[in-house]
RNA sequence: GUGGAUAUAGUUCAGUUGGUUAGAACGCCAGAUUGUGGCUCUGGAGGCCGUGGGUUCGAGUCCCACUAUCCACCCCA
């Protein structure tokens, strides 16, 4: 029953009201992306599961327990995507867009899912924002990525965010660190929680971003990645940096920053927010030089982020960031007698044909009632067509916002509306 | 997967030590004499009290299970 009346854990209907938020965020990013040059890229909802496995990762959560995977009609094993990187890699080596002049900048507006227990922030479908730059590994782009993010955040009235950053490495420093953590946590194996000691000699790098008390104090003192980057990480770190100062964004070095995806080399950056319950990271990104080969394609560099829908619109929401104006009605027909509905309907869209926001009464409802309707759609104007409106062919025109009503000729009555509408709420002459 | 809290009209919430027809506010619909919204007044509709068991003469209230929601862990957007 409830089957029937309940949408599926971990999701959520946008309803009218937030659905325009979504497309205020959307058109934001949008024109955000369009100013830095990067273009739209859709792929498909659900992918061939490999791709995810070696993609993200096989020994990362995603891919060991939170993945949306099914068996179609012909036995292929099909994910949905639980985030966005891996697909747009695997379409731009497909259609071999690496054959584009380079670098080759896509973004894209998708829903992503996993299995998980919802929380704050956390559903099993969400939604994500990101952008992927393919074919440089100019820090330069490491730095675009970041102040694309950034520069969206500001422009929705979202600037109480911090961006962490942080460089990981290549594969080839990484594994000098990897040994050298490992070497100093193996003493202390036992004040480690069960996960992290676990951990320890599946992924050593994750210990890093656990908030257990106990594992972070054993972490004081504990070797930090950036000793461990070799000459080429450490001087692209040092570039990545620079050109954030350069261009003025804010951000602070947090070697703590290590991101949950394997494919991730060199700089990776998370932004957060303090207005987030646990869930506190808006966007989170990185480098991955590694990703293209590792799927089949050119060794090709790239860098990009993810960014989380709902959690913007909850930290907007919070703050009372959005101020949209409502929607409304330009104009409202009242009619008094069913007879008049014939003229109604032709006037009803003849103002809908040209471009003015028309609605009448579907209701049968008295005039009385139909203002009261008009007045709750928000109609910035009511036309009244009675006997005498119908007698004399001038039609009576209330101004809904200050009550005052005046008589127009009806052969004019489009052209008096949208003027007045063009004009916004000033009076008419 | 683990832990805690919660579940009563569309919404936010009352509901006494278990006791008869389960309430309020807001919202919705309709009226307050001739063709006019907002304010006010009046009336109306709307609840298998999350679902299923149990205790009891009697359960919205007590017990158990399930489901869902919220929060946290894990992890991430």
């Amino acid at each position: 029953m409830a089957m029937l009346t309940q949408a599926p854990r971990g999701t959520k209907d946008i309803l009218p009201e937030e659905a325009v938020k979504w497309v205020f965020l959307e058109n934001k990013f949008r024109e955000i992306c369009r100013r830095f040059s990067y273009r739209e890229i859709r792929t498909p909802v659900f992918e061939h599961t490999e791709l995810f496995r070696r993609g993200v990762g096989e020994t990362t959560d995603i891919v060991e327990k939170e993945m949306y995977t099914f068996q179609d009609k012909s036995g292929r094993s099909i994910t949905l995507k639980p985030e966005g990187t891996a697909p747009v890699a695997r379409a731009y080596i497909e259609h071999k867009l690496y054959n584009q002049p380079l670098p080759v900048k896509l973004f894209y507006i998708t829903p992503g899912f996993r299995y998980e227990r919802p929380q704050a922030g956390r559903l099993r479908e969400f939604h994500q924002f990101g952008v992927e730059a393919f074919g440089s590994q100019n820090p330069l782009l490491d730095a675009e990525v970041m102040a694309l993010a950034m520069q969206f955040l500001k422009e929705i009235g979202l600037e109480d965010v911090v961006l962490h950053i942080n460089s990981i490495g290549c594969k080839l420093c990484r594994q000098g660190y990897r040994k050298a953590l490992k070497d100093f946590l193996v003493e202390s194996r036992q004040k480690l929680c069960e996960t992290c000691s676990s951990r320890l000699d599946r992924n050593p790098l994750r210990i890093l971003d656990c908030k257990n008390h106990e594992c972070i104090k054993v972490l004081e003192g504990a070797p930090i990645v950036l000793d461990y980057l070799c000459d080429e990480c450490k001087s692209h770190f040092e570039m990545v940096k620079n050109a954030l100062s350069l261009i003025n964004i804010d951000y602070m070095v947090n070697s703590r920053i290590v991101r949950g995806l394997d494919y991730y080399t060199k700089t990776v950056f998370e932004i957060i927010s303090d207005d987030l319950g646990a869930q506190s990271t808006v966007c989170g990104g990185g480098r991955y030089d590694d990703l293209i080969e590792e799927c089949g394609g050119p060794p090709t560099p790239a860098a990009g982020f993810g960014m989380g829908i709902e959690r913007l619109a909850a930290i907007l929401e919070k703050n009372n960031l959005v101020e949209l104006p409502e929607e409304t009605a330009d104009v409202f027909i009242a009619t008094m007698k069913d007879e008049y509905l014939n003229t109604a309907l032709k006037l009803l869209y003849d103002f809908r044909e040209k471009g003015i926001a028309a609605e009448t009464d579907y209701l049968k409802r008295s005039l009385k009632a139909q203002m009261k309707y008009a007045d709750k759609i928000l109609a910035r104007f009511v036309l009244i067509i009675g006997e005498e409106e119908m007698n004399s062919g001038v039609l009576t025109v209330k101004d809904l916002t200050n009550g005052k009503q005046y008589k127009v000729d009806c052969k004019k009555i489009i052209d008096y509306i949208s003027n007045r509408i063009r004009k916004g709420c000033g009076e008419y002459e």
